[in-house]
DNA sequence: GCCGACTGCGCCAACGTTTGCACAGCCTGA
DNA sequence: TCAGGCTGTGCAAACGTTGGCGCAGTCGGC
């Protein structure tokens, strides 16, 4: 009466096919030294079984799990959620399944997390969260946003400054002299490198410095608390004429705070951002902002981390060139 | 000279401590009939080895390993990110991790997802792509749109027809007629649903019914086929007046669509989407739409999941209500 | 003072797969 | 005729962990 649940194992395969389990495996294997007979008889009994090989006891017999472990910030952010993809696109051609891990942007679960994905025996880590000096994990491990010191197998970022100078450049080539920063908390040494940019940028332009002229958002990234950093840049008594938006979620809130406070975006205020936002030519005003190739990022990462595993690193650090692309938001005619 | 680089195991802490490994396993689960001095003795000795449990050994030995399928058309999509995001919270609380396929909407991949999971050993899947007839996997699964028949060990959806009900009733409370439907290829479930219920529900308030009202963008559900869609909607001898879009993405190219044809949203045209887009409120002009907790599903699917690993499922089919959001582009005051 | 119960621990098998090694049969060449 | 090589297959160990079972020692009750 009892239906034989169990999965069919390579055993059951052995069997059915008359021979024994180790060479039911080279069968499947296509090793050599192996006749053709049984093969194909090894190959038709594991069909007729619908036999699946078992991953865990594969790895546990390689001491390595077929797993990626992808540790980003907040995977309901669009950005990351696209590098993953794009991340798990090259992976999965090469035979690894993505083991996507939320820090929420907290060290102690950056800290589990890794530990975690060790436990699994997963083969490499694709680092997206990247506090500057995090204990280092002992797996084949790509830093992304996070070229600080030559750590792990390779490291890959974006063009911070670059994209800072180009935003900066842009708006002090329309005559802008007050321009501020709105960042989120530089904690990831992708803000602060995008901070420091700015400062460099402004620098170079000749843009007037103001203390002030520096607000950060808290750690949520969040549009409203960005709106509400935004009304402080508001209030003051001199207000920038411009602003530069580390962040798509921070570029839309500003723009909500500016409305609330009746302050017209270019007209009153111009706007710039480092991401481009999700449907950031709709909104209103369309945001002049940087694209960044999400997808291929992800792509990128990916692949440095398997030619790692190769060991044919070329380039340990890589920098990926961002574009700007004009829209309203900062005055353009 | 060599440096020990193997990860210590179950058997090293069990000789620092100088005991069996079955007694440190035990020791380290808690388990009765343990001295205290021998379990504060391995404790110790795990801890100055750092050791980590190998989870591959474990679920080789458990025949099932502490994962959790999550099979979506497209992770880089706002909504399936967040679904996943909130499914991953409450698996990570019961000590699972979550493995995130995706199908890209094709049948086949969706195949090849499954049996990759399979051979995982995952304990579960959440399955969020919802063909009405694929294979069904041989492991407790949960379906999410799809409550097509009683399959798997739970089904959870969104109140589709209740979503039409409110989008259509709203748009005929304001005295449109001409309403159409703007979607994607009705492949799955969810989208089958939409357009049945748009159906059903202009049918009860006595819309007038009209074949070409009834446009179908291409099934990468892109902002840029629902612009093509749109279009052909407005070259139309006589238009709609409103615009059912049945995704965000969707709604977002029939407003582009409009523009570009000179046509003001929602003056000429009323538009709501079932959707609520990301930046929503932002867009020009903000629309009108219905919202549906992204990461409530997620996390409503995902426990529902461990109550049925628990033998404790009460509700095998659940609804989830949608909320309508007013704003500009449906014309109201 | 003896028997039984209980406590604390070790032995061993098992999970499913892979692979080094051994071995049997056959063929070739001297 | 026999050594040596080649071909095809099987045996057994190993990966790290767990849990059933058994065993030695102690303790308590009669």
């Amino acid at each position: 009466m009892s239906v034989e649940q169990r999965r069919p194992t390579l055993i059951d395969v052995a069997r059915l096919a008359q021979v024994a389990p180790s060479t039911a495996s080279r069968a499947l294997k296509e090793s050599p030294r192996i006749s053709e007979a049984t093969r194909l008889r090894v190959a038709a009994a594991a069909r007729g079984l619908g036999y699946q090989p078992n991953r865990v006891a594969q790895s546990l017999r390689a001491k390595t799990a077929p797993f990626v472990g992808i540790v980003v910030p907040d995977i309901g952010v669009t950005f990351y959620s696209r590098f993953v993809k794009g991340a798990q696109e090259v992976l999965q051609a090469s035979g690894y399944q993505a083991l996507v891990m939320n820090t929420e942007r907290e060290a102690g679960h950056e800290e589990v997390a890794l530990r975690t994905l060790e436990g699994h025996q997963v083969t490499g880590i694709l680092l997206a969260t990247s506090r500057p000096k995090s204990a280092e994990p002992h797996i084949p491990t790509v830093y992304f946003d996070s070229l600080a010191d030559g750590r792990g197998l390779a490291q890959i970022a974006l063009a911070n400054d670059q994209g800072m100078e180009l935003l900066v450049g842009h708006l002090a080539g329309h005559g802008h002299e007050r321009i501020a920063y709105l960042g989120g908390p530089p904690i990831f040494t992708s803000g602060q490198e995008r901070l420091a940019g700015f400062r460099a940028a402004a620098e170079r332009h000749g843009v007037r410095r103001h203390a002030a002229y520096v607000e950060i958002a808290d750690s949520s990234w969040s549009s409203d608390s960005a709106a509400a950093a935004m009304a402080r840049l508001l209030a003051l008594a001199e207000t920038p004429t411009a602003v530069v938006a580390s962040a798509d979620t921070l570029a839309m809130g500003a723009i909500a705070a500016c409305r609330a406070a009746g302050r017209r975006v270019p007209e009153d205020i111009a706007l710039v951002a480092f991401d481009d936002p999700v449907f950031g030519p709709l909104v209103d005003p369309p945001v002049t902002a940087l694209r960044r190739g999400d997808y291929e990022l992800g792509r990128e990462a990916a692949q440095l981390l398997l030619d790692g595993l190769n060991g044919e690193i070329m380039t340990p650090a890589v920098r990926l060139p961002v574009e700007l692309v004009v829209r309203r938001s900062c005055g353009c005619p």
